[in-house]
This record gives C-alpha cells, structure tokens and sequence, in this order.
DNA sequence: TTGTATGCGTTATCAC
DNA sequence: GTGATAACGCATACAA
C-alpha cells in the first residue's frame, strides 16, 4: 500500500496539485467549494501529508529540540511534560536529548539537533557546561533558545528561572523560626547559578536573624546523597544544629549519616531540602523542602517558544514562583 | 549567513554534487583522494548536511517514535536511556511521545509519529489500551514495531518483557521464607499481562508453599499508593500477615495503613513491592521489592529495532531477566 | 572513477 | 480562483 500524496488527489479531482495544496491549507484563495471537496476526497483516499518534504520546502521543521541534564529527575521530567502540554497541540513535537550532565554530550546533542533541522530549542544546561560556544550555531541559525533553570547569562534568548532565592530564604527561616540556632548549608556548584541564588537566599536568611555569617557552616559541592552523608560529620563538628540542603538528595544523604550517628532528624536537628522529589513525602520523617513547579515552568518555556517561532518578542527573563512545603523535618521537638 | 549545501561544495571544488554527496557517504566509489578533498573542504566551509532533505529523498528519516504511558515514571525513564544509549551513536534520535495511561493521546501520539514518517516505533502501551486499531497503520506502512513491558500479542512485531512471573515468585517465596503464613496480594489491571504474571507468580509461590491458594486474599486492581493504603484494613480483616503488591506505590500505600494501625511493618506484617522506585531504599524500613532492570530492556528494545530497521529478522519474543532484591520490609522480626 | 538526470512531496511565485 | 513551474537539498539509477 503506497502512500496518497498530493498529486494523486489532484490526477483524482482533475485539478493541480497547488490547488490541492492550497485547499488543504485552508488558503482563502480557492472556493469553498472545493476546498471541502479537496478535504473530503483526502479523507477518503487516506491522505497523510509528508511533514518531510513540508518542513524541508519551508526550511523549518515542525520539530522543537530538548535538550535536559537528566530525563529521570523528577524536576525535568515534569518540565518535558508541560512542555508538551502546550506545544503538541500546536503541531509541534518534541525530540529529547539528555546531556547526563556531561558538558561533551551537550555539544554533540546541540549538533545534532540542528543537523535535524528544528524550529527551536529549549534546554537546562549541564553542571560542567562551563562555556557556551556549542550554542553559538543555533545562534547563527536564527534558531531560538529558551533557557530553563540552569541558564547562562551569555546567551541570548528567553530565560525562565524559578525563584531560587526566595525558596532557600523560606525554607533556611523555617529552620530558625523552629529554633536552631546554628544554621548550615549543602551548596550546590558554583557555576549554576540556581545554586549561587539558593545560597544568597540563605546566607541573607541567617544575617536578617542574627545579622552575621559563619562561612564555616556552608559545605561546597555537595549536592548529591553521599556528599550529605559525607558532610554529616563535618558540620556536627562545627556545632551545628540544623542544615539547609540545596537539594533533596543531598539531605537525605544527611538523614542517614544523621541516623548511624543515632542524632535524632527534627528533633535534636533541623534538615530542609530543595526539589520536592517524589521520596520527600515518603521518608522518614518527611522532608521539608522546595517545590519547583516544574510542570509549570514547561508550559512557559513552551510558550515563550512558540512566540519565538513566530517571530514575537521573547527576550525576556521570566520567575517562576517556588513553594515551601512544611513537613517534619524542620522541626524541633521541644 | 546562509547554510552551505552540497552544491556550494561541488561549485568550489569543480565537481557534481553527485560525487560530493558520494564522497560524504564514504562511497567506495569514488577516489580515496576524492574523498578526503571533499570532506576536508566540507569541514572547511562548515557544511552541515541537511537531514531532512536526505530523509525526504531515502523516504525514511533517522527518526525514531516513543510512546510511553509517563516519562516521569523510574522505569521508563530508564527504558528511555537505555534506548538512547544504543540509538543515538546509530545516528538515530529519539522523538518521545506520552500517552499519559489515555488510549485517545496513545492514537494521537502513533499518527503523529507517522506524519513525522518515523523509521521505527518503540512503545509500552498505555493501562487503557484495549484495543489496538490505532497501530494499523504501523504495520501497513511497514515501519516496525517494538513493544516493551506492557505489549499486545495482537500486535506484530518484537515483545520485549520482563520476567514478572519469576520476580512474583520470588518476593512472595521470600516473605513465606521469612515466616509468614498468609501472604495477599494487590494485584494490577487485569488487562496487562504484566500484572496477570505477577499474579501467576504469586499464586504458584503460594500453592507450593501449602498446596492451595485462598483467592480472598488478592485484591484486584490495587496498583495506586491510595488503594494500597485502602486495602490494608481488608487484607488485615482476612486475616493476612503480609503482601506481595504488584507495585511500589502501592506497597508504600500499605506502609501508610500499616502505620496507622500501628501494626509494625516487617514485624508484625511483612511487605514486598515490584519496580524498585528509587523511594524504595528510602522509605522506613526500606522496601524489599524487584528491579526490573529498565534501562536493559531498553538497550534491548534499541537493539532490535536497528535490525527491524535494516531489514533484519526481528519477530521475537524476548524476556528480560529481573531480580529481586531483599531490603528489610520482607523480613519477620523473631 | 565521475557526471547526468531525475525525483522525493511540498509550497511559493508567478502568471492567467 | 486556478494552473504552470520552480525550488528546497539530497541520493541514486544509469551513462560514460
């Protein structure tokens, strides 16, 4: 069974292929009449038109290219489904790349993806990604970039970043506000500046309370589990009584290290977490943390690409809002 | 600045174009010297071959469809990797697609891809799929078909599946090791026969355990953390001292009960899981459940679809092996 | 070993 | 309102 083209529609109704093409177009040009006509026979005949040979005559794909640290991190996979959300219905689809936070896979999915030709592309940049010269063929390409959480100030194109700030300011308070007195922090890297914000937010969280910074407290680098478990010993030293983990996995790393010292979570010490990752609610005691409305941020970025493709303004540097969420782990049993 | 196309590199060196696209192809047909010039000046003037145009002219593109009940789920995240870990340096990308568990988006999802004229699909079909019109046009377009984990046997082409019987088994031999007498069961939808194989697995450890089976104890379509957390109060009426759940969040929804109750789990009530959710060595007391080695399957799946794809022999029927991993949740305190 | 010619399916620019 | 024609960039059957 070959497939129906547009010619064979026109051999079949006597007319020519533009006429078929524009009719299918709903192009205003040619009667109403038989753009119904045209319609109808295409239905009947099982007519599929070749996206292919469309988006090579426009020299634009109905393609939009993403390109994520890591698919199975909560936070993305959600950001991939509002993106859906909001371009499937119109008519663009989405290819996925992830870069497993190797700035080397960055470039080659950048690569690719503009070897495909796509109308645009939103990505979250990797942690090694320390310089941006791989973005600069879609730059060239007039290919809009719409940037989310991980951005870099160097490249043009719209940027959609959560409020990072404010979310580590609300979750360090919540930690004071129940009473711990000394503070620490699991930073994330220094060169996202997601991170940078999480540890202002803070920093400017413990000054307002006791208008000074131990520096001491806050821990680089340690993002992942077994840096919190790592760090356990470390900041227990310097006598602190609480931390404020830059993400989720980070402190549950702590809750270990916490329990095989036999130091009681939110009772002799404070955690607070970043992320709201799936385990939050489920842990022992549950974790208070950051949600990040990552379905959200999707639907925006979607949004802003869309104006991008249609040659709208897009410039601009959007913030998403965070939400604390107040379980258990930052509390402090009396 | 324009795009470079092989035409520009023919014009400058002297040639056709044919030669030059021969050349790139590493076509032994024309001249080592021929080759190298070619592709040495291509590199030169920056060309970046136009895909979709070779896509539109070989009549397949290097495009391969994803249809997934949720990209957010650990599994099949990890399905996704793997799949892209084997397609990627094939030259093939991924255009992921969610069904979000609705037969309507899994039918929109497979014309989209068609439209796209995709080299291949790769798909685990949604809990609503009950039938599987909507794949028709796959086979009729002969672009292959690989199903994983949740497959049809209406449908042709490569099944790749775990081996649910043997982990059932296996986490409900081990929580009758452990010294339970009456294990339920929390089964899934009876139209996956994924789940149907958890079930088999676990009635068969049963029945050699004591020669029969009590089917008051298996609660049907039990799958969500909200009906796990339900059904405790039953299970525990019929008098059960433990569960085999065909899934994690169930098995996390008997904690809740459990807890509740105050009836102490792998104490009192032992519990396993299937799916190994990265919650699982998380929760209190961490979860003994079976991994089902996602990203394997995927490579797998990945695998035969680049022998679907070249014409090689592909109809098979694949099990993948999964292994049941012993936490504490399935142990009997003394 | 290289060139010639043609077409993949569509859309856009003319003309009528 | 519709038709004729060309072009998007590439790959291949056939010639030479």
């Amino acid at each position: 069974m070959k497939k129906v083209t547009i010619n064979d529609i026109a051999q079949k109704l006597g007319v020519t292929p533009s006429t078929v093409s524009r009719a299918l177009a709903d192009n205003k040009r040619v009667s109403q009449k038989t753009r119904d006509l045209v319609k109808k026979t295409a239905k009947e005949m099982g007519y599929q038109p070749n996206l292919m040979a469309a988006s090579l005559r426009r020299g634009k794909s109905d393609l939009v290219g993403m390109i994520v640290p890591r698919i199975n991190r909560h936070f993305f996979s959600n950001v991939i489904s509002g993106v859906e959300e909001v371009l499937n219905p119109e008519g663009y689809r989405l290819l996925i790349m992830q870069s497993n936070e190797s700035l080397q896979a960055e470039v080659e999915a950048v690569n690719s993806l503009m070897l495909n030709r796509v109308a645009g592309i939103i990505t979250s940049l990797s942690v090694q990604t320390n310089n941006v010269d791989h973005f600069q063929s879609v730059a060239e390409a007039n290919v809009p970039l719409i940037q989310f959480d991980r951005v870099s100030k160097e490249l043009e194109g719209a940027k959609i970043i959560n409020d990072n700030y404010s979310g580590a300011y609300q979750a360090t308070k919540s930690l004071l506000k129940a009473g711990y007195k000394r503070v620490a922090h699991l930073a994330g890297s220094v060169l996202l500046k997601a991170y940078c914000e999480r540890r202002r937010g803070y920093e400017d969280a413990v000054r307002d309370e006791f208008g000074k910074l131990d520096e001491d407290l806050i821990i680089k680098d340690a993002i992942t589990r077994d840096a919190g478990y790592k760090a356990v010993k470390e900041i227990l030293d310097k006598g602190a009584d609480a931390v404020f983990c830059a993400g989720d996995y980070s402190a549950f790393g702590v809750y270990e290290g916490l329990n095989e010292l036999g130091v009681k979570t939110a009772c002799d010490f404070g955690v607070a977490g970043f992320g709201n990752e799936p385990f939050a609610e489920m842990v022992y005691p549950t974790l208070s943390t950051v949600e990040q409305q990552g379905k959200e941020m999707g639907r925006i970025s979607a949004r802003q690409m869309i104006n991008a493709i249609n040659g709208e303004a897009y410039n601009v540097e959007m913030v998403v809002p965070v939400k604390f969420i107040e379980r258990v782990s930052s509390n402090k049993c009396p």
